[in-house]
DNA sequence: AACTCATAGTTCAATCTTAAATTATTTAAC
DNA sequence: GTTAAATAATTTAAGATTGAACTATGAGTT
């Protein structure tokens, strides 16, 4: 958004908030995606395979859920996933509707092989302010960023 | 990225405010989106409305660097919004390679009829925060925002 | 003028993303 | 037990997104 808005001066402070908010999060989310590309993997396919990962085999459902993604491209990054053998579909013995979805060896070394890079990469990028200052800015964060249902 | 990561104190620290990052942008991106799409736009078609409005006509190209996006992104998102008529594209007179992308009449109302309320649902989302850390917020995000070559 | 190199935009293939319609299965009501 | 409603996942259509290959145009060299 522009920031040639002429609202009143709350607007104008909020909306400059919301810009600088925006390039912020584009500016890690460039150098995580430049890295995860070397390594042939999307940003979706990592993040469904670090929450498998970190919280061991989940349902679409709850994968979708986790992640604020649709049941329908969660059915699709799976796909892909299970395409390469990073992860596995395992139909519930109690529930037949539900897949849950498991981690293979594969796609667990595949993550163990780009989680210390990635946490580098990202650590480099937050750094540009200090430790005092991550606190406020995490306290800020998590007022702004609040889940909603 | 999961929370459970075992690495250094400062790594964790900077995890952490990257994943509070992540969710602050998302929320206020999902507020957006639910706007835009109740008009009919997406938020790169609006992104693009309100880049022209802003700052007058625009080359696909000056289009894709401003809003950080590729030229084959650029060329379809005009496509679309060209096939509404909010937009026409005028081939430069000087360099017939370039085509600018001027906002039709049609596309200025359009972008007048969104603002307002688009200011408002940000306004709502930021003001979770008070006058005085956003003056902190902003400073902060602009230390990790900063725009790469 | 012909050749080369650079630039602006388009096309293509792959993946992401959503919402809506559909299918399969379970649960609840009768 | 059969029917109806709810739930999990898939499919589909439209648009987003990238990088790479391609086309057209312009600029510089000889």
């Amino acid at each position: 958004m522009g920031t040639h808005y002429k609202g009143s001066k709350k607007e104008m402070r909020a909306l400059d908030s919301y810009i600088k908010l925006m390039r912020a999060a584009d500016t890690i989310n460039s150098v995580v995606n430049l890295s995860l590309s070397k390594f042939g993997l999307t940003e979706s396919q990592f993040n469904v395979l670090d929450a498998l990962y970190h919280l061991g085999p989940l349902s679409q459902k709850q994968l979708g859920y986790k992640l604020l993604k649709s049941g329908g491209n969660i059915t699709m990054v799976i796909d892909n996933l299970e395409k390469d053998a990073y992860v596995e579909r395992r139909r519930g013995k109690e529930d037949r509707r539900i897949f849950f979805v498991h981690l293979t060896k594969k796609g667990g070394k595949k993550l163990e092989g780009i989680l210390p890079e990635l946490v580098i990469f990202i650590t480099n990028e937050i750094n540009r302010i200090s430790k005092t200052e991550q606190v406020e800015f995490q306290r800020l964060c998590k007022k702004i960023g609040i889940r909603k249902q």
